[in-house]
DNA sequence: ACTTTTGTCAACCAAACGGTTAAACAATAC
DNA sequence: GTATTGTTTAACCGTTTGGTTGACAAAAGT
């Protein structure tokens, strides 16, 4: 996976395992061994597991948030900005399939972990979006919608067949290649869905 | 919570604790703890803890399993069966806020888990529906789509908000109360929504 | 009446866990 | 070449974990 440098080796383990595991399903040994390092490693560059699974969990953070940031501040018509989101968002958590169900466990098992660092991290974004989209209502650009449903729609329906991957597959009884191009479909599928709903005809 | 019958005791116990810690966080004794009874009792009645986890796994598909496939099965027009899924669904889940998120966790944690189950509990369901969304595509009677994405869509929106409920209460800097009511609001909005887009006007 | 079955509990157990230690080893500085 | 510093390891430790045992009592069966 990486060069010889052990903390980086051990963080990278630390990532697989956690991620795919959570918190309390996470064993100490196991990342030691994935990191092909003895296990007392892991403490002398982490001091102990909560501080290593914090490294983790920030991340997954990082790796979710700043294109998030970025789509919904970048100055843009309303309907660009949806499309921009549901093709970069689907298409960044396709190559890290794990973290939108390792983000929301963690987060549902300790919910403050975050409290402050998202608000923060987007506080002012929604609200510029926020007042953007009422705009448009008033205008009579769009069909009357709450902004915070309208952005609930757009992250359920890229996000949530990440998260209930398994039971989709189920339901829709689909093979992972099928499963694989459903996703691929809904880059463009969801903006227009959303799009087709909100619009004026 | 219940009477003095033991089983039941240990077994409204273990939902509590499993369906919010989890299979790898929930602990024997804090499930006896919480069933006010002698820890040796969890395996006189269940055997091991794996077996527990099955017991409330399986209470937990059979309370949102039998409405899905109600709301499916159910002969009306399309568009009165998305008005009673995403209404009679969130109704559910608010009276069961764990449920989905302990679904989704541990079937990711084990996929295989319910693989058979729920192919036989839903795979006709499915391809009924499947066939009238397509039949109202011909017959021009809604907007093109793909029945797979109108359904992960109907599911997404409903499910969604209840499982990353932590994220979108910060992401929208809602409290408990105001988070409620957008729940509350979601009954119709998301009908509203789907059938907006798919209807022909 | 007494024997068997079922239910309950405190005490116990081996294994697994996160974490520590002390000494060996390697790299750089002096 | 030796002291110093940072890095790595095997062995170890205390605690917690799921699970077991054996004693005992309350029913149930005969």
């Amino acid at each position: 996976m990486s060069d010889n440098n052990t903390e980086e080796k051990i963080l990278d383990a630390a990532i697989n395992v956690f991620q795919s595991k959570g918190m309390d399903g996470a064993r100490m040994q196991e990342i030691a061994d994935k990191a092909k390092i003895n296990k007392s490693m892991l403490h002398y560059y982490y001091r102990s597991k909560q501080k290593l699974f914090e490294a983790v969990f920030k991340t997954a953070i990082s790796i979710m948030a700043p294109k998030l940031r970025e789509i919904i501040e970048k100055d843009e018509p309303l309907f660009d900005k949806i499309r921009n989101f549901t093709n970069g968002y689907i298409s960044l958590i396709s190559k890290h399939a794990y973290i939108p169900t390792f983000i929301i466990q963690e987060l549902n098992r300790n919910p403050e972990i975050l409290q402050d660092t998202f608000i923060k991290e987007f506080g002012n974004s929604f609200s510029t979006m926020k007042t953007t989209i009422n705009e448009m209502v008033e205008n009579g650009e769009i069909t009357p919608i709450k902004p915070e449903h309208l952005i609930i729609n757009v992250i359920a329906m890229s996000i949530f067949p990440f998260v209930a991957k398994p039971i989709l597959k189920s339901v829709l009884q689909k093979d992972e290649k099928e499963y694989k191009l459903l996703l691929e479909e809904r880059k463009t599928h969801v903006a227009d869905f959303i799009i087709n709903s909100i619009r004026l005809k």
